[in-house]
DNA sequence: CCATTCAGGTAAAACGTGTTACAACTCCAA
DNA sequence: TTGGAGTTGTAACACGTTTTACCTGAATGG
C-alpha cells in the first residue's frame, strides 16, 4: 500500500478507507488526513490483492445463447442496472447452443472466480458450479438455482382470450425451437388453455420453427425474421383455412407477416397475428404487433437482485421459482375474424 | 498451494505446472508425479493469487455504445474468437453515448485491472488509461491507440460507381448521426468522391439521421429502422426529384425502403437504395439490400489481435491505423435509373 | 491507590501464487 | 584431496491488501 508516506500503519489506513466498524476509535482528524492523502495521490486499492484477501471478485458470469437484439439486450439492460448499482461487473459468454460450450464456459468462469452465474434462456441442468446461480426464462428444478419465469398460463390465456373475443376459431400455432427452455412450457400452456376454453387445436395448423428455417446444428443462427417466414410459407402452401396465428416470438411474427403479405393476404384483414415478447421493433413494425409483453427488463433486474442476495447470503434458502406477470399489448396486427370464414 | 500433499515444495510444483524454462532440470518422473496429482485433485491455481503475482488479469474491457444487432454482434463475434483463443475474457460496458459513462466506465475497468481496452464505434479522445487501447471504427489520432478503420474512400467509390453506371445522376444522401465517429469521415469521402466523378451533391437531397428520428439526448435509442424511415419521409414530402439514395447503414436503408413503399414508390423501380455494413438481415430483407460490406468480423478479429500483441509487448511501437477493405454487395435494391428521370 | 476501561493506534499473519537465489549431492578431472 | 560442473531440488521473498490480536498511555471508578 503506497499510502504510507503518511506516518501511519497499513492497518489504520485500511480501516479508514473501508470505514470498517472497528474504526470507530479513530479520531476524525486522522481520518481526514488519510482521506485527503488518498485523494491527492489518487490511490486505488489493488484489485487482485483485495480480491485475494476477501476471496470475491465482484463479478458474475452471464451465460446466454447469443447476443440477439430482442431478448438479450432487453434483459441485460435490467441486469446491468442492478449489477452496477452494487459495483458488480459481468463476463458475457455466448454458447450458441453448442453443448460443448455450455459446459466449458462455466468452468472457465469459475476459474476466473466469478461470484455467481446468471443464465439467460439456458437450461441449468448440465451446469454444476460452486457458486450461486439464477436462471432467467429457464425451468430447471435444480437444487440451489432460482428460476425467474413468466406466468405462461396467464400469458397464453390473455392472447387466446383476445383472439377468441374477436371471433377467431381457426387458430394456427407456431411452436418454438426445442432448444429454448420456454418453448415446451409455452406449448403445454397453450394446450391446457385451449382445452379449457374449448378451442380446438388442429394439428394441421401447428407449425414448428425447428422444422423449417431454423436449426442450430450447423453453427450460429441468430434470431432473424426468417425463422417465422419459412414456416409460415410452408403452412400457406398446404392450407389457408385459418384466421389467426399465435407466434412464438415477435421476430418470428414479423417474418410470418411478411410471408402472409407475400402470399397476397392482409394483416389483420385476412389473418390476425399475435407475437410474444414485445421487443422494441414490435411497435415500429407495420402493422404494429399485437403481442404478449414479457417484462424482460424487470426479469433482468429481479434476476440480478436475487443473485446478489444469494451471493452475500450464502446460507439462506431462496425460492426455487419467481413468477412474473405478462401483459397483452394490443396493436394493429389483430382484428375481427373475417366474416366469411368465422369458424 | 494445496498440492503439497506430495512431499515436494511449492516451487517445484509451480515450475512443473507452468513448465517454466528453469524447470529443465526436473526429471520426467517427478514431473509426472506432479501432473498426475494435479489432475487427480483437480487442482486449479487461484486466479487472484496468480494475477496478483503476474499483475495481469487476462481480461480486457470492451466499450461500445449499445448492444445493437447489426454492428456490435458481428464485430464481437470476431473479437471473441481471438480472445478466447488467447485465454482472455472481456467485460462489456455500454455507454449509450452518455458522456458521463464514457468517462466513468474506463476508470471502473482500470480499477478492475483489465489488461487493455477495445473501443467499438467510440472516440478514444476522451479516454485516458494506463493500458493499451485499440479502437474499431474510430479515427482518433491519439498516442498509443491503434485505429481499425474501413477504407471509406474506396467504399464510397464502389457505391457511387455502381449507381453512376446504372445511370443515376440525382442521388440523395443520408448522413449518419454526429455521435458516431464514422459519420463525418464517410461524409467527407462522399464529397471527395462525388467531386472526382463530377457528381453534383444537391444540398436539398441531403438528409440527416440526427435531424429527424434519432437523437441520443433523451436516453437509450437503439438503431431501429425508424432512423431511416422518418428522414426519408421528410425528404419525400419536399421532393421526389431523385432516383437513388445512399444510406448511412443497412438498418436505416430498410427503414427508408419502407418509407418509399408507403409513399407509393417501388424499389428499385423508382428509387434505388444502397445500404452500408451488410448486416445479416440485409440479405433477407425484401428487396434484399445492395450494400457496402464492412468486414466486421475481420475487423473484430484484427482489433483483438493487435490489442493482445500490444498487451504482451508494451514497448514495441504499433501502427496508428489499420485500414480494411470494403466490398460492394449487389442485390435487389438497386437497378437502372428510370428512363424518364435520368437527369 | 489500584483495577478497569477506553481511545488510538500497531505488528504480524494470512490470502496463494511466481520467482530468485542458493543448497546439497554426485560425478569427474587434476 | 580439491575444485568445478552438473543435477535436483528448496527456502524465502514479493505481490498489496484485510484482519486478528495486541500494545500503550490516560482517564475513570471504587
Amino acid at each position: 500500500m503506497l499510502a504510507e508516506h503518511l506516518e501511519l500503519s497499513q492497518t489504520t489506513v485500511s480501516l479508514v478507507l473501508n470505514n470498517s466498524p472497528s474504526a470507530k476509535s479513530i479520531p476524525q482528524e486522522t481520518r481526514n488526513r488519510v482521506m485527503e492523502a488518498a485523494e491527492r495521490l489518487n490511490y486505488r486499492p489493488n484489485y487482485f490483492a483485495r480480491s485475494l484477501r476477501q476471496s470475491r471478485s465482484m463479478s458474475v458470469g452471464v451465460l446466454a445463447p447469443d447476443l440477439s437484439e430482442g431478448y438479450f439486450t432487453r434483459v441485460m439492460s435490467g441486469v446491468v442496472q442492478e449489477l452496477t448499482a452494487a459495483h458488480y461487473f459481468y463476463f458475457t459468454a455466448c454458447h450458441d447452443w453448442k453443448r460443448e460450450l455450455i459446459e466449458k464456459y462455466p468452468r472457465m468462469l469459475v476459474e476466473r472466480a466469478v461470484d455467481g452465474f446468471l443464465l439467460l434462456n439456458t437450461p441449468a441442468d448440465q451446469i454444476e458450479v460452486p457458486v450461486p446461480v439464477v436462471a432467467i426464462s429457464a425451468h430447471s428444478p435444480v437444487q440451489n438455482v432460482t428460476n425467474i419465469v413468466l406466468d405462461h398460463q396467464r400469458a397464453v390465456e390473455q392472447a387466446l382470450d383476445h383472439l377468441h373475443s374477436l371471433g377467431h376459431r381457426r387458430v394456427a400455432f407456431m411452436r418454438g425451437p426445442r432448444a429454448i427452455p420456454d418453448s415446451e412450457f409455452r406449448w403445454e400452456s397453450i394446450q391446457l388453455v385451449a382445452r379449457d376454453m374449448k378451442l380446438k387445436i388442429d394439428p394441421a395448423l401447428v407449425i414448428g420453427i425447428d422444422s423449417a428455417g431454423w436449426s442450430m446444428k450447423d453453427g450460429y443462427h441468430p434470431m432473424a425474421p426468417e425463422i417465422g417466414y419459412r414456416p409460415m410459407q410452408a403452412l400457406l402452401e398446404k392450407t389457408r383455412d385459418f384466421t389467426a396465428i399465435f407466434c412464438f416470438n415477435d421476430i418470428a411474427a414479423i417474418g410470418a407477416i411478411r410471408a402472409l403479405k407475400d402470399a397476397g393476404l392482409t394483416v389483420p384483414g385476412d389473418v390476425s397475428v399475435v407475437g410474444f415478447d414485445d421487443i422494441q421493433s414490435a411497435a415500429y413494425s407495420t402493422p404494429s404487433l399485437t403481442t404478449v409483453r414479457q417484462p424482460l427488463l424487470e426479469m433482468g433486474k429481479r434476476g440480478a437482485q436475487v443473485l446478489l442476495e444469494r451471493i452475500t447470503n450464502r446460507e439462506k434458502t431462496f425460492p426455487a421459482e419467481i413468477v412474473m406477470a405478462p401483459e397483452l399489448v394490443i396493436r394493429e396486427s389483430t382484428g375481427p375474424a373475417p366474416a366469411g370464414r368465422k369458424s
